[in-house]
DNA sequence: CTTGTTTGGTGCATAACGCAACAAAACATT
DNA sequence: AATGTTTTGTTGCGTTATGCACCAAACAAG
């Protein structure tokens, strides 16, 4: 209510905005002349030739070689440019439960380094925890990279709160943990900082490498199920920073021996992994069957295994009908290790999602994504090439 | 991906960005002197004194007397300075299934007029209802008024695509139909046009009396059951303008004649009124039963309408747990005749809440909306005046 | 070779903001 | 009552970034 506007803008902030936009021009559009910058930017030649003078002066963008991709054209060929990919970098660390991986962006958006190395969560208290993958993470980067290190962010499997507060992360035993104020003691000032739920991190990591308009929800299945929302490539976190957790949708579930006492089941309790394995290694009487087991018997179509991945799909199908009709997504990307079971029984999704909503028109568009060497750590590293460019530098 | 940035600022771009900061402040704040003015921007006071002669000269800011109501002050007091009402106005056009409402708001958002008459919206073809309707609008407009409109919106009960066509509306029988482009033949070209769904528009007038931060989920709730979601004072429509419609999600329903066979029934088939007031006639053996009839009968705990109203707050809760799980609001209003339910058994809906999932952390709050006077179609010239300070003049 | 087209650069004008200084208007103090 | 203090509104000047017009350069086509 009292909240100050503050946003007035001087003659130097205009400066300052419209190099972000060619930068960020540069970046999505790859080499192109200074003429083409000022056609896109709505601007004239001149202006942009000086924006440009102004960054080859400083070091984010240089000349190049590259031919002029662009169709025939008339006249005198432009100086291609292109962003000085050494120029900054951007790191990347998800904190998983039993691992940790990095991934280092450079100015161009492009991984030039990426680890990952076992690490038992766990063992650590919080803090010791961070500051110890925080040195390991600083140590495997070059001198020159640490020297033009512009944002770190964390992709832990946690709720974070908007003020950067870890809040509950159950799987790795952490809470209540101002995690952010730590970070922010252990690196240097001029570094940017985030601290992001790994969902939310896929998920902008998916949607950064091109650009989705629209909404987009992003499910990482995997024992429990995350959830991110992206629209118009920005996260939508929600008002506490829960949006998308699709895993706590609950479920009414009736209990075998009371026939009127309903109980309510989250979501990923019903279709996460270990819901599945139980549910197999009961079905099958193997007792030691891994998730693998079971997406091969579903793959060789075995009885019991097709039986078990047909109420997952069920199940799932109930969920995205209530999701996508809250939050209306144009499309639904499936990743995580569960997700692979989607390709073998996605037709019976569909089926029951058309069961479950017979009035849904043009329902999203589901596909599953494989490329897992593009973890939550990249999508974190993501976060902060992006923030760079959005951000006045 | 090929989008064009198009979004370099140049000089005068900054004044007219400044020009909206200052009219927004004016609008939130109240009356208050060139010197606030400039702290609450974050510009120096000639520049804030520019900015408001400039628009002292055009007719939209003037002096007044108002006392300066800050506390107690040292030095020489300012000048107050206020929004000129009469400088523009603003039109909002709710067209329901019986009726059509419009309101008038003028250039301070104050309400200068509010008209409500019948109208058989189902028995003309769209074309000539919609023309109809906006030509008695404008009857009732007066000629200073009309000369100075700047924006009309429509709120109808539709689903209205983001190019502002009607997709579908069963409820006035309407569908696939290009109202955008209409009304955009009907009235001058400087006049700002915008198509919205009726609980949008009512979301977004519910938000704009004050501005509430973080996520608001709006419900409104009359036979059918709409919704808006409300961001920052910005309207989620998701990625085709559905988004928020709770009224779709889909129960399973065991159907009493088969044991093993679910059928889905929609949100709004459970807990609308009509599915209230069947229920409460069958249940009561009152075949004329009306609405506020089985309000009364809960009022006064008649068992057959308690009951049903038990199962209304259990319903309410399920869905609302999903929608809570999915995009995290901070609060849910009701609207709608009936959230009057509410009232009664509101303690019964958080019971249901907390039993269907008691891990959920400091649940939204609920409140139910009573001024049932600013209806769809303040909502809609909330939406023109809200748009008008915020797009450039 | 000449012409046409497009590019990159330069000088000048314009627009908007920040800064500093000053008169004016209230209140506090002596 | 007279004076000092504090804040406000206004004015002139300097800075900055953009737009416009013009020019040389580079390449294609006839």
């Amino acid at each position: 209510m009292k909240a100050a506007t503050k946003l007035g803008a001087s003659g130097s902030a205009v400066r300052q905005h419209n190099i972000q936009v060619a930068l960020r021009a540069l970046h999505r559009m790859g080499p192109m002349s200074r003429a083409d910058l000022a056609r896109d930017m709505g601007l004239n030649r001149s202006s942009s030739g000086h924006i440009i003078g102004h960054l080859l002066q400083e070091g984010y963008v240089r000349e190049t070689n590259c031919l002029p991709s662009s169709g025939r054209q008339m006249g005198r060929p432009g100086i291609m440019l292109e962003l000085v990919p050494e120029a900054l970098y951007f790191l990347g660390v998800e904190i998983g439960v039993a691992h940790v991986s990095t991934v280092v962006l450079d100015f161009t958006g492009a991984v030039v380094q990426s680890e990952r190395r076992l690490y038992d969560t766990r063992g650590e208290p919080p803090a010791a925890a961070v500051e110890d993958i925080l040195r390991d993470a600083f140590a495997s980067l070059g001198a020159d990279m640490l020297a033009r290190l512009r944002g770190i962010a964390l992709a832990i499997p946690a709720h974070i709160d908007p003020g950067g507060h870890l809040r509950l992360a159950p799987q790795i035993g952490w809470q209540d943990f101002a995690i952010q104020t730590l970070v922010r003691k252990l690196i240097p000032s001029d570094v940017a900082i985030r601290i992001e739920n790994d969902a939310n991190a896929l998920a902008i990591g998916h949607d950064y490498r091109e650009f989705h308009p629209g909404v987009t929800l992003f499910l990482l299945m995997e024992t429990g199920i995350g959830g991110g929302i992206v629209v118009n490539g920005e996260l939508f976190r929600g008002g506490r920073g829960l949006a998308g957790e699709i895993g706590h949708l609950r479920f009414p579930r009736s209990v075998p021996g009371q026939e009127q006492g309903e109980r309510y089941v989250s979501l990923e309790d019903l279709i996460g992994k270990d819901a599945l394995v139980c549910a197999y290694r009961g079905a099958s009487g193997e007792p030691l069957a891994s998730f693998d087991d079971f997406l091969a018997a579903v793959s060789d179509r075995v009885p019991e295994a097709v039986i078990i991945a047909e109420e997952w799909a069920k199940t799932l199908a109930q969920a995205l009908c209530q999701t996508i009709r809250t939050i209306d997504p144009n499309r639904i990307v499936l990743g995580g290790c569960v997700s692979a079971l989607y390709r073998f029984v996605g037709n019976r999704v569909q089926h029951h999602l058309m069961r479950v909503d017979p009035e849904m028109t043009e329902p999203p568009r589901i596909l599953v994504e494989g490329r897992e060497q593009f973890g939550a750590a990249f999508g974190a590293a993501c976060i902060m090439h992006k923030e760079f460019l959005s951000r006045e530098s």
